[in-house]
DNA sequence: AAAAATTTAAAACATTTGTTTGAAACTGTC
DNA sequence: GACAGTTTCAAACAAATGTTTTAAATTTTT
């Protein structure tokens, strides 16, 4: 199920990913995480302090696990093309969100880091500074290079977040698509094919804006335009 | 605060949907909800059968509520393009997720939806097939048109959610894309604001796909297409 | 106005919750 | 092998939770 740590810390880690991803932090309780690690119910206040304690320690080790076993930059050859840097952070991001685990049902830690962002915790905020405001940071400069000088901080945001939107649906609306029979997550190789998805339709998407902005600038002398009607 | 419902039942429903969107159902009490709402702790078993009871009739409402103030389809005269389909349904659709309120740092109501996606409770099954459902059929007929007709299902499925998935991120994130300064909802205008770039940029990224579909089925002799299985 | 039904109210109930306690078991060191 | 430090364990604790109870108040019906 889990890396099978021995340690009773390590254990109790393991359990507490699983509950608190099912049940989330108010719904998990600490009987049911022992149960699980098949520890005494004492054990968390010992090792952690209390239920707060061993929530957050666990987010920041899912957190750092994640973001060292899936990388979304790297030392690229001097010259590569944003859309290639693009094309490696995406499946990058796409792998730290979907984390294919072995379980069938089970729910993925991934959920965890879901429900951070629908409901958040005082966790949140260092987890915020120390994992997703790089990663935000090396995003939009690859977008600001895509979509080219004439585009304004705004309009990269809004790249920014349609293009992480995108690879977030895929990690937290698994429930609903599941239900839907739209995608099966399970498949091998999906997280590579659906990359290559989210690439293509947001280079294509990027395209459009790019397009946009040359046509609203270049006609913007007189009337504000919003060029799709 | 809200519709200032006056009888029991309705100051109940108003104080729920605030103490749930902020809580979760498993952190929200019926204390807590009683109190906001000025009635006695005996009156959620009496008027909804408990605390479950309460939680569904909530989402049903809330969920009819924001879907019939906001649809995602209309009659469209005849001949009306797919394209135009989209943004209106782009717009609908936003309008459900993003639904403005008086408030400030009030948690939106919103969340709560964004709490099920991400936490789904056993009242998500009704939800999906009353609400979901429909809606997301819709969309993928105005895909399917805008992919053409070599579009798979699997496809449509995947530009189905990239589309989707942009719209829910502006409704589930607000948390963190707040903290990292990116955007601020709660300016005027930004619904219809957002609208127009979440189409412009689907339209985009559907035109790439296309375009790479009409590439690949030309040179597609030797290795086999997938489909959806 | 009387009677019946509905709604509200205060108190209590049985569980469950996170946490603490204090002793037992274990580990490593001299 | 004894000892100090660490870890485990069973039991208990106080607080909080959803729910029930029983009676009073209110509304509706006759």
């Amino acid at each position: 199920m889990e890396a099978k740590k021995t340690s009773t810390r390590g254990k109790i880690l393991d359990a507490a990913g699983e509950i608190f991803a099912r049940e989330g932090f108010s719904g998990a309780t600490v009987r049911e995480i022992c149960d699980l690690a098949g520890t005494n119910i004492a054990s968390v206040n010992y090792h952690f302090g209390g239920k707060v304690g061993l929530y957050r320690e666990l987010c920041h080790s899912l957190f750092s696990t994640i973001f060292d076993q899936f990388p979304v930059t790297r030392d690229f050859p001097k010259g590569t093309s944003p859309e290639d840097r693009l094309a490696f952070f995406v499946e990058g991001l796409l792998n730290r969100l979907l984390e294919q685990q072995a379980g069938e049902g089970i729910p993925k830690k991934s959920q965890l880091l879901a429900r951070e962002l629908a409901a958040p915790s005082p966790v949140m905020d260092s987890l915020v500074d120390e994992f997703v405001r790089p990663t935000a940071g090396v995003l939009f400069e690859i977008i600001r290079q895509i979509l080219g000088p004439r585009a304004s901080e705004r309009d990269i945001s809004h790249c920014l977040l349609s293009l992480v939107g995108q690879c977030f649906y895929y990690g937290m609306a698994r429930p609903i698509f599941t239900r839907l029979n739209f995608l099966d997550l399970n498949e091998p190789g999906i997280v590579e094919e659906l990359a290559r998805h989210v690439t293509r339709f947001s280079l294509g998407g990027m395209a459009g804006i790019r397009r946009n902005l040359e046509n609203t600038v270049a006609a913007k002398a007189c009337s504000g335009g919003k060029g799709i009607g």
